[in-house]
DNA sequence: GTGAAAGCGCTAACAT
DNA sequence: ATGTTAGCGCTTTCAC
């Protein structure tokens, strides 16, 4: 096998020590500018390059940070780690994406795998079906810095990144009202994810606002987050056979919203005319049969956003005891269909 | 800082020394039971894990393998990505995902980066505007195990894992002339990827054998894989801008499906009735507005096998020098629209 | 300004 | 079956 050069090499080579070559190759200031410049011709020659385990090893840093989320696929996450890495490769930092699918255990998994010292920080958005965040816990209060970003937990105190949740529905849902909607449905997230509850805040705050009652019976929670499609059926089923059913669904994620659209393609009646209104940062929504207006999370500034705050946090020589919750505007797109 | 119990700790508390408690550990056969699993609850009970980086660099291998591809966030290479850590994850390796964003320069600093930040293999899909496989060539030549799938380079021997692009295309084409459709115009690709010159084949071929004369100008390149909206726009607007222009486009990738779909939103008149078919991955092709026929990859197959070949090679004992060229079939998928 | 030596956490000869 | 030793590639005191 392929066996690099190493500093030892060149020491060697060059009749130094391998701490000179060290020095010389770090650009530390106690060293003679001539030999400075003679191993890093020869290094540059031979393609010398650092290696980053024994680097690792010797620091205990990886330069690597770990992302946790459902699935990188999605579009929301998507823009967001776009976001992450921006910033991650501009300061020196590798990032290494691993995929819960929204299961707490496989979450529990990951982050535990992460963690085994081989990232620097995690970056978290938690799993749909995540209730404990003990395994979470353990980490932050051992001292693994972890920066939480969309699907928070209110638990423990670390920095947060979150969108304007109630704010975007509320939006939203008065839109919809202005547009002469009255009876509007909800098809929710899993119920104890933060967003889902900040949502369905924001939904109700603006139905009571217009003097609209709010019904249970109108609000359907997609316990796997619309991982399974057989659960946006059912909920949309249910919708679509009530007894003076929704004139309006808003919608409470970029994946239900796929979902329902599916959902409402395979078993609405071709003269259904329901609306649809929800969070969705899918850049294919203008191309679509039917309506929909979206709420667009700011995505990749979140990642951003969450990725300094990491570096922060790592990169802070004393311990970091006060957190920041930083909170991003949403935007209320209004999609008008060749239908209109 | 947070600071791990390591195997000293658990030698030191057991009043063992660390090689036994290694072994422990690691499950060999020259120890004692008891000593074992005396180890084994101690270690569990005090949450040890092992070090990976320290093993990585002990052991010269890292367990984990590098993915560049353009985009992780395309239907097809998602897919794919999934499909490989499937494999990686079960075998125990784990997956740096890395995007070129169809760029050469970043295809060769990421390429650079993986090498160095020691992965035990790789597995890529060149970039749009590779035209030069040196930067793989040379790592390769050093050892360094790679598979090459779905864009893929006959410039050097290695695993490839691709899909029947020709057949693919010749299946589309096909169906369309069945339907009446003859005047067939292509949205390719960069035109030095292999996919591009398969698919672009695929399609001659198709014609001829209908007796339908294939005319240069009834093909448009897309040299940043569609990448810029704009290019996909130029190239739409010359299409349905010709004097006796297409009655169908055959396209070549997932993303200038998306793309194309997004032009002829854009710019076509409303009563154009343009057919589409071409390659893609999407999986809301059905809530589309416009009919649209897709030749489905099996990308998850493909990276599982691909991972599966790159495995072989980075654990075989003795250097490969038998390769293989995987080719995966393709799927024609005929959508009918609300539109039929 | 440079070198010698120690050590990050781990495993694999080589003893015993 | 267990311990001793050495070393993966690197940096960092501590001498000089």
């Amino acid at each position: 096998m392929f066996k690099p050069i190493t500093i030892k090499d060149i020491a060697k080579a060059l009749e130094l020590s391998s701490s000179t070559v060290s020095r010389a190759l770090s650009n530390s200031y106690e060293i003679n500018e001539k030999t400075r410049i003679r191993v890093l011709e020869y290094a540059e020659q031979h393609h010398y390059s650092r290696n980053p385990i024994a680097l690792s090893l010797r620091q205990r840093r990886s330069y690597s940070i770990g992302v946790v989320v459902c699935e990188p696929a999605n579009n929301f996450f998507s823009q967001a780690i776009n976001g992450i890495e921006s910033v991650a490769y501009s300061k020196g930092y590798h990032v290494v994406i691993s995929q819960s699918h929204d299961s707490y255990e496989q979450e529990v998994v990951n982050v535990q795998h992460l963690a085994n010292r081989s990232v620097d920080g995690l970056l978290i958005s938690m799993s749909a079906e995540t209730k404990d965040f003990t395994h979470i816990k353990k980490l932050h209060l051992g001292g693994l810095p972890i920066v939480l970003f969309d699907r928070v937990t209110d638990s423990f105190e670390t920095h947060k990144v979150t969108s304007a949740n109630k704010a975007g529905a509320i939006a939203a849902i008065k839109s919809l009202i202005e547009n002469g909607y009255r009876k509007i449905a909800h098809l929710a997230n899993a119920p104890h994810l933060s967003i889902t509850k900040e949502r369905l805040q924001g939904y109700k705050e603006a139905l009571q606002e217009s003097n609209i009652e709010v019904q249970e019976s109108m609000i359907r929670y997609c316990h796997h987050g619309g991982r399974l499609q057989e659960e946006v059926n059912d909920a949309v089923k249910y919708f679509l056979n009530m007894e003076d059913g929704p004139d309006a669904i808003f919608v409470a994620s970029d994946r239900l919203s796929i979902g329902c659209l599916k959902a409402l393609n395979e078993f609405a009646p071709k003269d259904n005319h329901i609306e649809i209104a929800g969070f969705s940062n899918s850049d294919v929504i203008d191309l679509m049969k039917r309506r929909f207006s979206c709420i667009r999370q700011p995505a990749f500034d979140m990642g951003r956003v969450a990725m300094n705050l990491l570096i922060q946090l790592i990169e802070s020589k004393v311990p970091v005891t006060e957190f920041e919750s930083v909170m991003l505007d949403t935007q209320l797109l209004k999609h008008h269909s060749s239908a209109d």
